[in-house]
DNA sequence: ATGTCC
């Protein structure tokens, strides 16, 4: 593999054998040295070799291993000759991120913070396998995967305000639950406002440093405020869907001739019947993850008050917005100057449309789309602002957090007669967490620097900053 | 990520 540094933030990895496309990985020369030891950069180079891919085969500076495609990469195929992938997508269909504003300033919570972060522990059910207090008849069930983020507002849970400042308003239009297998329903059934386990959580920052005040004042914060995050997705539904799924596309992809350089590319073209019906299964995953994450900010909303003892007028928590990390999407963009449709496959790579995109909120337009950048639970989170240059080179996308450097289990080895919780509360951090070893996992020596990986993508052009946001209390599942 | 092995 040669690969060939192109300025400080873009290294190619030269096409060779049956790649249709070069590679193009957002890097510094810092952080390439991690990635070459992966074997993340052999599966941007296999993600080319698939039929209809456009421009390249990219990758994130927080790219590392995943399962086929690397996670932080981006590939976007034809709408007519492409393929869509399971494992382009991944196991946590709509992974996500949303980040809300409060009317509390950082003075207001100090000493509170036990007390809110021991309420939000218990209000908000987190772990493998957690089950929530939404119980969802077989009808209701089918109403979320079809309406995503408007069920839960319809329900009570948030306002039409939370929609405006969701990702696609919280709802993939061509959801068809009807291709949704039972398992992966009865496995969905009772997850509904579950946080889940392993890099997902629930966390209470504070904005600590303004890069971009414009953008920032039109995102709702300013210096010393307190947000909540949570990262979160779909859950045991969005597993099965994607099991389902990868065990349906490995069989068809032996029929169509195509060579895979890993069978774990398993694929079809978007508009055979196997694709069509993924796509989507997929969006009804995908409305399932909004629908939970929306549950989850209105339990965060409730627990505030309750524990702090407020109104929700003084509260007043926000929806800054609501955005994806793992999805294929029906975009347009403009390839080799003239305007087309594609396919976007975003494993751990978020959307980043610059100013004056139709998608975006109305309230966002003109400065473009807020992204959120979580990073490891003990450093900080960042917010950033989609630019015209992720347009003209990225299919509009960006990073989407730090990237691991540490597999769980070297994690768990450092991490060996240490006391995790007690080196974050040094630092500031309150923690509450559920998995025996969910803590030693994610330590913030599991991930790479994520103020390195947001300089990337500013420094490339791909996204601006915004505001770093710094962690007071975490819950983990 | 995941009822971390139907």
């Amino acid at each position: 593999m040669q690969i060939t540094r192109i300025d400080d933030y873009r290294w190619r990895v030269e096409a060779f054998g049956r790649m249709n496309v070069p590679g193009i990985v957002y890097t510094s020369a810092r952080m390439l040295d991690q990635v070459r030891q992966e074997e993340a950069l052999n599966q941007v180079a296999n993600v080319a070799v698939l039929p209809g891919i456009l421009k390249a085969s990219m990758a994130m500076p927080d790219i590392h291993w995943g399962y086929g495609f690397p996670i932080g990469g981006v590939a976007a195929f034809d709408w007519e000759s492409g393929v869509v992938s399971p494992g382009g997508v991944g196991y946590d269909i709509n992974c996500g991120v949303r980040l809300a504003s409060t009317d509390l300033q950082v003075e207001d919570v100090r000493g509170r913070m036990k007390g809110l972060v021991d309420a939000l522990y218990r209000n908000v059910p987190s772990g493998v396998g957690s089950t929530g207090s939404v119980k969802l008849s077989p009808k209701d069930q089918k109403k979320v995967l079809a309406q995503g983020s408007q069920w839960a507002v319809d329900h009570g849970y948030g306002t039409d305000e939370d929609i405006d400042h969701t990702e696609d308003r919280g709802c993939l239009a061509h959801a068809d639950p009807e291709v949704v297998s039972q398992r992966a329903l009865d496995r969905g059934s009772n997850q509904l406002g579950t946080l889940g386990s392993g890099n997902h959580f629930l966390e209470v920052g504070v904005v600590e440093e303004i890069f971009h005040p414009q953008a920032a004042e039109i995102f709702g914060l300013r210096l010393g405020q307190i947000t909540v995050l949570l990262h979160s997705g779909s859950r045991g539904l969005g597993y099965q869907v994607c099991d389902d799924f990868l065990a349906v596309m490995g069989k068809h992809v032996k029929t169509l001739g195509i060579e895979l350089p890993d069978r774990q590319l398993a694929c079809a073209y978007i508009h055979s019947e196997q694709g069509r019906r993924y796509l989507k299964a997929m969006a009804c995953a995908a409305n399932y993850a909004w629908n939970n994450r929306q549950i989850l900010l209105h339990r965060c909303r409730e627990t505030f008050e309750e524990a702090l003892g407020i109104s929700p007028r003084a509260l007043n928590m926000r929806l800054v917005y609501d955005v994806c990390h793992n999805i294929a999407k029906k975009e347009e963009h403009i390839v080799d100057g003239r305007p087309r449709t594609v396919c976007v496959h975003r494993k751990g790579a978020t959307r980043a449309f610059g100013p004056g995109r139709s998608e975006i909120s109305a309230d966002y337009r003109e400065i473009g789309q807020p992204i959120l950048i979580p990073g490891d639970m003990g450093t900080a989170s960042y917010v950033l602002v989609g630019t015209e240059q992720a347009m003209l080179e990225t299919f509009g996308s960006t990073c989407h957090g730090a990237g691991r450097v540490l597999s769980r289990k070297a994690a768990l080895r450092q991490s060996k007669g240490r006391s995790i919780a007690r080196e974050l509360e040094d630092q500031g951090v309150l923690v509450r967490w559920t998995g025996r070893s969910t803590l030693a996992e994610e330590m913030p020596e599991a991930y790479k620097n994520v103020s390195q990986v947001v300089d990337v993508v500013h420094g490339a052009g791909i996204s601006r900053k915004v505001a770093r946001l710094k962690p007071l209390a975490v819950v983990k599942g």
